[in-house]
DNA sequence: AGCGCACTACGTACGCTGTACGTAACTAGG
DNA sequence: CCTAGTTACGTACAGCGTACGTAGTGCGCT
């Protein structure tokens, strides 16, 4: 009897070791490490037991032994990645500090471009996480209002980092292991947009492709969705 | 020769029937509606090609005629769920009718649970689709502003209700085929959480944990979310 | 009218996934 | 020292998306 839990477990509530039996080969920190490496190589659907528990050198299901199930492999990659935010000492200006925050954790995410689609509340409790979130408690300490609002700000702050880098990432991503080019795709869907507007059904969509457009600037986008919700918060 | 073809194609534009051959079994809106049916049911996992088939009750190969991937499987359900967003004249109050097209989108993800996990800039072209997005245009109508900004107004709308309804559900939603309860969950997680705050390394995040609580009013914060993103418009 | 071809239908099969289970080797605590 | 709890990992299974081949069907063209 191996005895699996039949329990809840958070991955972080289970020591990384109990003393008993062999010294394990790997820390968390080389299983994270070598996920990490893997999906920003590969992409996270490369991200397969197998394929990690190779790049560590270990059979498939020696990855077992760490990691529960593969959910619980996801987190360690979460954490691994909220590691990597650079913490500082609060300016006193909370409005610039969390504009700082947003452009990290934004460069962060075309750092690991897997990093939008796995963001999910159910992360929020590794380590690393909390710690990154006690830093933005800490730069809206000048920011006068009880902590629930304090926590809207910060959710409502990072829920647009990850739609809006989301979104630049998955029109650039999507066709990574596709048999045809980012090209071709946006032109036939282009084309195929262009022929829907111009069948006259969607009039201010057509006037809102007439309307001058030019290349669209990813960053000023980011940074004005940024600026409203700041303002929308004072 | 079958002709598969090896160019990228947006299932929008490939005709639903082409008049030779044998008249189709199914109609597109037939495929969409079992799928939907059965991530309703049984969740976004359940939909697979063999469980979709044999709701309509036909092989599995043969839903490859209908749907080159299984990727256009969801932009037929995107497409249909779009469908069944309901379409108003304009108050002229663009604020109002946004946060009315607002709540509809929350009430359309309590429906549809899987919605927001699907939901992308990929599945922005189906004719449904388009159709809300000239829907929203038209409530902007007398927002004075070029049609750049509306555009980035409707996607700050429609990501922060994503954004939130979808953490409102992924909570509740996670432990759905588990072999534990909600509240197991939950218990587990907040007594390590407990742990962590109460080892002193975090103190604000223990403050804001100290600080009253009660009950999280999920509506409330969706309200008031939606509210300072138009105040930042404005 | 009838030929031919594009289309529908679908069974079989392949490579891949997560992971349950059993076994052998190992080592710290009683 | 013994033994119980670990680590390590090979084998195996169910389920996934889907490539491919074949048989049957009926529209469009000559």
């Amino acid at each position: 009897m191996a005895g699996r839990a039949a329990v809840p477990e958070v991955i972080w509530s289970r020591p990384e070791r109990t003393g008993r039996g062999p010294r394990p080969a790997y820390t968390r920190a080389d299983i994270a490490a070598a996920a990490v490496r893997i999906a920003d190589a590969e992409g996270l659907d490369a991200v397969t037991m197998r394929r990690v528990a190779a790049e560590l050198g270990c059979g498939t299901m020696s990855l077992y032994n760490y990691v529960p199930r593969k959910e619980d492999l996801y987190e360690l990659m979460m954490d691994a990645a909220s590691g990597e935010h650079e913490l500082w000492e609060p300016s006193g200006d909370w409005r610039a500090d969390l504009i700082r925050v947003a452009h990290q954790t934004r460069a962060l995410m075309h750092r690991h471009t897997w990093l939008p689609r796995l963001m999910s509340p159910v992360y929020g409790f590794s380590p690393n996480a909390l710690r990154y979130l006690e830093h933005c408690l800490a730069c809206l300490d000048p920011f006068e209002a009880p902590y629930g609002t304090k926590m809207e700000l910060i959710a409502m702050v990072n829920g647009v980092v990850t739609t809006y880098v989301g979104n630049e990432i998955a029109t650039v991503e999507r066709t990574r292991s596709l048999p045809w080019s980012q090209e071709q795709e946006n032109a036939v869907r282009i084309a195929y947009l262009g022929r829907q507007v111009a069948s006259g059904a969607y009039p201010r969509l057509a006037a809102s492709f007439a309307e001058d457009a030019g290349p669209i600037d990813l960053e000023g986008v980011f940074e004005r969705a940024l600026a409203r919700v700041l303002d929308g918060f004072a």
